[in-house]
DNA sequence: GCCAACCCATACGTTTTCGGTATGCCAATG
DNA sequence: CATTGGCATACCGAAAACGTATGGGTTGGC
């Protein structure tokens, strides 16, 4: 079944004549008048009464042009959804992020979203630093909003800002009564560490700050996400050293502090595969800037 | 757009693979990549990836693959459709018929045909004798029982029964007393006639009869239908030689006798155009056979 | 009543497109 | 480093479609 004899017979059945039909498909009569009677020699019945005065469908003709004319319809409406999901005009978007950036960065960035790409569907996803780089390789999701950025060959990066290191603590701790707490403050004191630097890049980093001003802190627990970290503060189990956006989500009873001479930050990143070369990438991209630029 | 190219693409983005959809497809890779990237270049945008693990659909891809499977189904169907209709299994049959026999015919012919042809849709519509012509050649109904036959070049005919000539009056009327009226006794009496044998058929028959019988009638009226006629003949203006079926859409009042030595009889015929193949036609005589049979 | 106009069907040569075979490239694997 | 699996490219033969020329039938006008 060829869609072109579709379209001819389409044609001819609009026109009711082959010669007229035929010149509005820019071709001649003849070979139209072949295509017609392939077509019904592949049905197996005649499509049209030829009369002198043209061509009118018989009751199998009209069976088929129902069903031919929506499914033209339907392929080049497919064309048609092919092209605007290509264009970013539609389509679906998967946005990961991590916790710690949901608070700070969501309720700037949904609205600006939906009000650049309307007809195309969002969706969201909070990730974990084990799972991210995975949930992007497998198109789970189609950007990641991270902290800090991903490191693979496969996945590409656009640091959009980033976030000092602040000190996370219960609200009765004598700490909180400084309006910055010097690094050497925390000599000794416990610590809620996220996991290790192999699975989560931005234990690193607070290693790395602790190193350089020469602190040592006991790591108490190690914990999943910075939402557990917390937790464990509030409990009393130690300090954590977050970047300053996560106090947006932290509950009532911690308080951040700023770390004096500690200029240390982690950086806020979009992710996505190399190989992704939808258009709605970039426009997420600016959309996550300007959310950025507004926290 | 072409069809094939869809069929193709289905196949790959089902098998997730060249090769494997190739091999479904009873052909070969090369040719089979070819037309992926055919599709591609005419919708202006990858629809795979191309992994080292074989082929993935992009969100485009998906978007057309919803589209092109129902259009592929669509087309498929249609063609079914008009496989069906030509074949007698769907379509629509109108049927015209002429009052004179729905009485007769109507009750038996109807259910024996929606038991024939499940799945056919079926009209009817009643014909007058000047207009049935017209109605079968330009299609507006594809059957038409009639009486007598429809001669013309364009319309092929079955004759399926025939009916006997019967005298029609009024309950009260002298002649209703005899279980059999002589010719002889007609002589005289008033006629309401229809129409004139060039519009009427029907018409010629009375005349050929009452000639042969040397009787004559002066024509009172002429009416347009049988149903006009027993009007009249109800209302005592006149008599009425009508065929033996007419009795059974007779009023009350009206009495049908039959007419000794007249043998003369009008045929019932089944009428279409000689250009309809559809096989209902064919279905549609076996039923209206069996209903004359069962009269 | 004949001729012109119209419309569809057939025939044939040309061009386009499609499918098959051979082969190359790349990455993953052992 | 060689092998395997998967897609892409090149080239050739085959099939399908298109255009031109032409035939046959009917309608309508002179």
């Amino acid at each position: 079944m060829d869609l072109r004899r579709l379209r001819y017979f389409v044609a001819v059945a609009e026109a009711r004549s082959l010669g007229k039909a035929a010149e509005r498909l820019r071709m001649a009569q003849p070979p139209l008048s072949v295509q017609i009677r392939k077509l019904e020699a592949e049905i197996g019945a005649p499509l049209f009464h030829r009369g002198t005065r043209g061509m009118d469908l018989t009751e199998a003709g009209q069976a088929l042009l129902a069903r031919a004319s929506e499914a033209m319809a339907l392929a080049a409406d497919g064309v048609e959804a092919a092209r605007a999901v290509a264009a970013g005009k539609r389509g679906r978007l998967s946005v990961g992020y991590m916790f710690v950036l949901a608070n700070a960065m969501l309720p700037r960035l949904i609205p600006e979203l939906r009000r650049s790409v309307p007809g195309v569907d969002l969706e969201f996803a909070e990730l974990s630093a084990s799972t991210r780089e995975a949930r992007l390789l497998d198109r789970s999701v189609t950007v990641a909003l991270c902290m800090p950025a991903i490191n693979h060959p496969e996945i590409q990066v656009a640091r959009i800002g980033a976030q000092p290191f602040m000190l996370a603590m219960p609200i009765r701790s004598p700490l909180a009564r400084l309006a910055a707490v010097p690094m050497a403050r925390l000599q000794g004191r416990p610590l809620i560490a996220l996991p290790p630097p192999e699975q989560d890049p931005a234990s690193s980093a607070v290693a790395a700050l602790l190193r350089r001003h020469q602190v040592v802190m006991p790591i108490m627990s190690r914990v999943e996400t910075v939402h557990s970290a917390m937790s464990l503060v509030l409990a009393g189990e130690g300090l954590a050293i977050l970047p300053a956006c996560a106090r947006l989500g932290a509950p009532r009873g911690i308080v951040f502090r700023p770390l004096r001479d500690a200029t240390d930050s982690l950086d806020i990143a979009v992710c996505w595969r190399r190989d992704s070369h939808s258009p709605l990438i970039g426009t997420f991209l600016k959309c996550a800037e300007k959310a950025v630029a507004r926290m």
